[in-house]
DNA sequence: GTAATTTATACTCGTTTCGAGTATAAATGT
DNA sequence: ACATTTATACTCGAAACGAGTATAAATTAC
């Protein structure tokens, strides 16, 4: 057998948010899992790996991406394309996009679709409550998981783990730790994407909708990131229309956090960060009082150094 | 002319302090510029890209690696090998090693040696003061740059980065930009980089210390990540030997960071987070009184969810 | 051997930030 | 008229933070 050429496939999770739903645009191929929209690099053609990341979601999805973000390269084998091309070996590398959804292109292909991203991560939106899923079904199975340790030291590392990543024990919920809590439960088998990587047989409940190849896994890598980079760079404003009431913006930052804020003290931050400011002019809502319609203070990129919209919520808020 | 086949070149930026001084793993290749030790990912053996680091970062240098943490990956046609195998694409996937400079091994390649970082960035080290060469020569040349942009919005453009990056105009300095600056540099044509990759001819005092291909940049993605990584993760402690006292964590700490801090302040920090634990042992100092030497509380990442090593300093601190 | 120097460590003080709440205003629907 | 919904202003106490002072324990200079 020859030597396994190196190709290099470019996976873009694009992301908006409407109304309530952070959303990701999903590729559904031929019947069979989602997928996020990918393709090659073309090294004869393509400058740079971004560019070329453009130039493909360009053609396959009609999108003129904004906002993108590099976010890791994986390689592993066995966790892509386990089946096809053995003699060709995968490196995907993973972006993340923003978007807003109004400016979804008419020509985009039928089988391209936008995808609440809680349903490929349902225990990560604690906006309501804690989802009971966590205590009903991860949790028994995790502990299981601890048990079946091969070792004393592994099932310590391993018990470590799940209280980090679910906050057992005390431990407060940390909203970006999306990646880790999704490789745990990968590793204790407990998603689809275990089975039909490792071809083992499915002896416990797959949680959430799986994805194809390693895409749920750049997904979660997504939100994370989305998640941190939230708190320290004005990035919500890219999934914003140009104006937006206070409450929008407010219910768009804890879409994606997965987390519920205090009202009165996200608008003193806003103010007080000067990352919005006044229109004057007031919304139409559906009930209540109409709200000013404010705008994105892009000059506070040139005042201020990173100005983020924290969260607040950072003292122990226990799971 | 065949399609161009791709490659996958794994670079480490290895990292360690000593006394005062952040240095990291430098190969002198034949004479010519440094490079950080590099080599190609083996599709053919290596289950994953780390592995396949570990592999051959043990066979060109002897070591170990410990912490490791994937950085970025660069694909920019021209900025690697520009001369070098033209119809060969190579992607680099840049790292970031930690290790105690005791943990060296005797069978050190020859050609293999630690270099102060700062010699490859000389304008980032504040520790005794603002780098002089900021005002004398680099604030200068940028201000050059601006005015030969090519349009007005291009001049403005260029006018808010280097504001953002050298923190004229009342902005802080801030010290996790390390690649923001260093990539202005090189589109200003400040860095011997540059020239290199472009062909143009050189114009200007290069500043700093230059690498081979994308090796400086990789760097400069290694100090920012440290940098940023250690306010919000205990990643200072692999650099630490086991006991250490608090004098000697706080130079390591003011030695990535490039900036000083303020001593007490330091100690409370330590102390409220709980990250380290007196041994009841005394250094034995060349001068003053002994301090007592502290170990790295591994328990606090069962504890607590995310501590780090706040730097104080959070508060403006104008350039 | 005493004073200056160097480093360690405890403690204080005022400001800012932050979480959590109350109070009031302005719209809609019944 | 009044309950309901949303907007917005303001307050209060706790914790975190920046910037000190004060004192202790060692070495070095004279």
């Amino acid at each position: 057998m020859n030597a396994p050429a190196v190709s290099i496939g470019l996976s873009a999770a694009i992301v908006s948010v409407e109304g309530e739903r952070p959303s990701v645009l999903a590729v559904a191929h031929d019947g069979s899992q989602d997928a996020l929209p990918f393709g090659p690099f073309d090294p004869a053609h393509d400058r740079t790996l971004e560019l070329g990341l453009r130039k493909w979601v360009g053609e396959q999805t009609g999108f003129d991406l904004g906002y993108t973000e590099q976010l890791y390269t994986f390689g592993d084998r066995g966790r892509h394309l386990s089946s096809l091309e053995a003699d060709t070996r995968v490196v995907s590398v993973g972006y993340l996009a923003l978007t807003r959804q109004a400016q979804a292109p008419a020509r985009a292909a039928s089988d391209t679709q936008w995808r609440g991203w809680y349903h490929y991560f349902p225990w990560e939106d604690w906006r309501d409550a804690k989802p009971p899923m966590i205590d009903s079904a991860i949790l028994p199975a995790l502990r299981k998981f601890v048990k079946e340790s091969p070792n004393a030291e592994a099932a310590e590392l391993r018990r470590d783990r799940v209280n980090l990543c679910f906050g057992e024990g005390g431990l407060p919920w940390d909203d970006e730790k999306v990646l880790e809590r999704y490789e745990l439960l990968y590793e204790a088998g407990l998603v689809e994407e275990f089975f039909r990587d490792t071809g083992k047989a499915e002896n416990a409940p797959a949680l959430g909708t799986a994805m194809m190849f390693d895409h749920r896994r750049i997904l979660a890598t997504a939100i994370a990131r989305l998640r941190g980079k939230l708190k320290y760079r004005p990035v919500v404003f890219e999934l914003m229309a140009p104006a937006f009431t206070l409450l929008e913006l407010q219910r768009t930052v804890e879409a994606l956090a997965g987390l519920r804020l205090h009202k009165q003290n996200f608008r003193r931050l806003m103010a007080e960060q000067g990352l919005v400011e006044g229109t004057g002019k007031l919304s139409a809502p559906a009930r209540g009082r109409p709200a000013e319609l404010f705008r994105f203070r892009r000059e506070v990129l040139r005042e201020r150094p990173a100005p983020g919209v924290r969260l607040g919520a950072r003292r122990a808020r226990t799971a």
